[in-house]
DNA sequence: AATTCTAACTAACAAGCGTTAGTTTTGTTT
DNA sequence: AAACAAAACTAACGCTTGTTAGTTAGAATT
């Protein structure tokens, strides 16, 4: 347990309560009364509450490009490649859950460069899943349904998983993980 | 077509910012503006931005439970249940969705009696569609999966659908119907 | 011991917020 | 044509917003 500078205080803080209300609900004067000092001195680590919001989303947004971008390069089947993709999101919820509300709900509230490099990213992953999904029904390894169906039923589960995960007492990673890839690929009947 | 009253417009174009921007980060002077009116004279018709949430909100919120009743009640099998629940939540979607992105991010804005009478009607109805799973699985129709992950996962596809389904050009409401039904129930391998 | 640096503070700013009061315009009914 | 109601307007209110300026206390460095 590595003791948090006061900037990692002040995401960490100002993500939980994005999480509750909301980017634009939630005032700087909110989140400096979540660490106990004035708003003022937040600008001493930080520029502003756009930073704030920037370096909780794009971090997040990255581990996700990146850890899709080494599922795409490995050379097994695409169902393998859907399973590793859905435990990458189980293992970023675990981690950063918070941030994921703030990715979720208020990237819009990014502003030019960032909003731009969210958005391709975004774009990114989409495509690459949609790629993964293709190849397994080329390949007659995924029923011939309309890829657009099964990407955005499978990526809105996931990408909701934070909701989830908590109210749930925090269950078992790997149960969590058995049971969704499951759920996700064989269906229920 | 009927015209609307003043009334309705207010919600319509306020519905339509919130799903843009959060209920938080839209302001009086924008729903006025996006009907040429000043904000002051928003109040002729209504008694403030609460009201306009809570409109839009149980309002929607009504047709669910509403409908999910009625599915209950159905004396079919548990598969054509969950099939019924599917196709309401597209029907709701293609009418209400603008609403429908309040009703999924801005709700913890209601206040006292409707922020409660939002949240036990969530609760009832997530209650209705826990226990069509388990009589489906107890009857042998549904794989003995941990009802709550197929619960969750069916629920978060169909509460995002909204966000998905302007995007994608507004397919026929038929065809997406038989394809999520197939992929949400019967998996894609 | 003197200096520098860090991170807190108080005070205040201009701008925007939801909302109210009072007035004027518009369109209908007598 | 006069009277009325509905719905727009202008102006302003008290409050909150993100942010800046200037100051101060305590710790680290010289």
């Amino acid at each position: 347990m590595k003791t948090l500078s006061r900037k990692e205080e002040i995401i960490n803080v100002a993500a939980k309560l994005f999480k509750e209300k909301g980017y634009s609900a939630v005032s700087m004067r909110d989140i400096a009364a979540g660490i106990d000092i004035k708003a003022a001195s937040l600008y001493n680590h930080i520029t502003g509450k756009q930073e704030i919001l920037s370096a909780i989303i794009l971090k997040v947004a990255k581990e996700f490009t990146q850890g899709m971008e080494s599922v795409v390069a490995e050379k097994v089947s695409s169902i393998k490649k859907i399973e590793h993709v859905i435990e990458l999101h189980i293992d970023i919820t675990v981690n950063y859950s918070d941030a994921l509300a703030a990715l979720n709900n208020d990237w819009m509230h990014l502003e030019t460069e960032d909003l731009k490099a969210f958005v391709k990213m975004r774009e990114d992953y989409e495509q690459n899943f949609r790629t993964i999904l293709k190849q397994g029904i080329e390949a007659g390894e995924i029923k011939p349904y309309h890829p657009e169906v099964i990407l955005f039923s499978i990526l809105s589960t996931l990408r909701t998983l934070y909701l989830w995960y908590e109210k749930r007492g925090k269950l078992d990673v790997n149960i969590l993980k058995k049971d969704m890839v499951s759920v996700l690929i064989k269906g229920i009947v």
